[in-house]
DNA sequence: TCCTTATTGAAAATTATTTTCAATAAGGAT
DNA sequence: ATCCTTATTGAAAATAATTTTCAATAAGGA
């Protein structure tokens, strides 16, 4: 399901700004924060509002169309989100970001951290940070 | 090796906010922000400046005496680490956070990845979220 | 095309974080 | 124990980030 229907069928519009968020995100090769988006919009020629980059950025997320990663440095920045969960690796180098499945493989884990703690365990986040290929080379 | 020594041994002063931080932290039971921090010194009777708070917090991060961990919905908060790399499982209900250790668990998962996208690995960051056994009492 | 109302965006308000700098105190040297 | 050096503090100011307010706009169903 494509993002504007996610948001119609949601009982959302698809306003300008929406629009130009989603644009910028997909095409992004790193996490952007608000003001980065703002900015960009701005270069390109499409004006929008801050405050509207943060209330879509907040609707975005809430759909799951956009998620939130974390630089190592505790710094957040935006990304556009494929469906279903998904992780993120995160180039120390680049700040380059791609996503990888692979809920499966922490079934191990969380069964035994469940055993070991008492928690019930209903979410999870996890992020990988390393060097992309492109980075390597230039190493 | 305990804080003490680890500030010494990097050459950092024994100052009297960097105790009353590490205090506050041992005894918390949740993720405290600066501010937290601050306000629960103060009603202690113990006067320290905000600022000093923001200072330590990031130097007792850095030696990796303090962590930071995030919610689900993205705030920040510091919690005192233990030695080595730990992850942590947060409640949802009462934000309590016990850490876990289990970096093996991953090894499958970060090999396949760094085949999978080319990408080298070294470093990870994963936080469970759920419900702790006595908020799990309670509903 | 009209009409309803969700959404926008500028400005103001609030909150969070960082910088500055003189005063203080930690801890090695004496 | 006292002195001395200098890391560290804390108040205030500066800056940055985020949220609120509200009248104007525009999305999209009728």
């Amino acid at each position: 399901m494509n993002w504007r229907k996610t948001l119609s069928q949601s009982g959302y519009r698809i306003s300008k700004p929406r629009q130009v968020i989603m644009e910028i995100l997909t095409q992004a090769k790193v996490p952007l924060t608000p003001l980065a988006i703002y900015n960009q919009a701005r270069n390109n020629g499409r004006k929008i509002g801050l405050v509207s980059v943060y209330r879509a950025l907040e609707l975005l997320t809430s759909l799951g169309l956009v998620c939130l990663v974390y630089a190592n440095d505790g710094s957040q920045g935006y990304m556009i989100a494929s469906e279903g969960h998904h992780h993120h690796i995160i180039c120390e180098v680049c700040e380059q970001a791609i996503e990888f499945s692979g809920v499966e493989d922490l079934e191990g884990l969380i069964l035994r951290v469940q055993q070991e703690t008492g928690y019930t365990v209903s979410d999870h986040f996890l992020q990988l940070f390393g060097v992309c290929p492109n980075c390597q080379k230039l190493l």
